[in-house]
DNA sequence: TCGTTTTATATCGTTCACGATGCAAATATA
DNA sequence: TATATTTGCATCGTGAACGATATAAAACGA
């Protein structure tokens, strides 16, 4: 039995799911602020890039299933941030949009992303190396996507 | 406004969260099969590391609250994995033990790392770039977990 | 056109994560 | 030694994630 690959030392799984959660973690100030959650701020950075999407392009976006998304955006309504109405022309879809509040929501936290930028700076995550870190997340990211 | 630094495909973090997930989502019909989560998956890793310790040393390894892992191993606790006792030093502690069951998993997992492995070496992501991308979340979760 | 299949979203149940809080045992301090 | 503080674990509430399933609308095929 190989017990080297049992080794938490040695998954990488573990290395993402642990760097995940605690930079999610330093989101959390920024954000509970202003009564959000990461995953409720990754959906407005969705619809600040464009707004009135139906909940499935926000979905495939995030890579989430429509029954994670669907109560996230449930209760972003219920808090007044984005309303969501039948499609008028496919009434199946749902459409989500942005209240002024959801819009204004963009000036407010357009500082978050570089005050937690700063603190994962280190020896060997840097500028210079963060784009070599990004093309290796994302080419993991499409090969795990095709599965 | 800064906006560029509002968009997605600028996020670490949502790489880190979408890796992580997508990775874990490779995990789920290998651990499934034998009954087993991800985090559950963990908790073995770190007991057949060293075997008998207290929730605290778990929790600390996988950078869990105790209020994570407690239901977790409780959960474990009745599929008959492991075992939970009051230490004897200290009557705070709970002592958490693997069960034969628990132990015998070992044999049957082990090749799960390399099966999991072997779907995300890709054109940037392979045996010559892996100790980068390690030492880099490494880095990263050494910095984060000082905040 | 009518029945079948697909698509878009929602609902439900279970398991994390995690902040807040509670409680008992151990430790520190007066 | 009596009291205060800290430590270890548990409970509770809320919000994700996600598999399984449901439902209605649209698209497709006979």
């Amino acid at each position: 039995m190989n017990k080297a690959s049992l080794l938490l030392e040695n998954q990488l799984c573990f290395r993402l799911y642990t760097a995940s959660r605690l930079i999610t973690q330093a989101y959390h100030p920024l954000l509970s602020e202003h009564g959000l959650t990461y995953p409720q701020y990754l959906v407005l950075l969705v619809l600040w890039e464009r707004d009135a999407q139906p909940v499935n392009d926000i979905a495939k976006r995030l890579y989430l299933e429509t029954n994670t998304v669907t109560p996230l955006l449930q209760r972003m309504e219920k808090e007044g941030i984005l309303t969501r109405r039948k499609g008028k022309d496919d009434a199946r879809q749902i459409i989500v949009s942005l209240t002024k509040k959801g819009k204004d929501l963009q000036e407010t936290l357009c500082d978050v992303p570089s005050e937690v930028g700063g603190s994962v700076i280190c020896d060997s995550v840097n500028p210079e190396t963060i784009p070599d870190l990004f093309r290796m997340l994302d080419d993991m990211i499409e090969q795990l996507k095709q599965q």
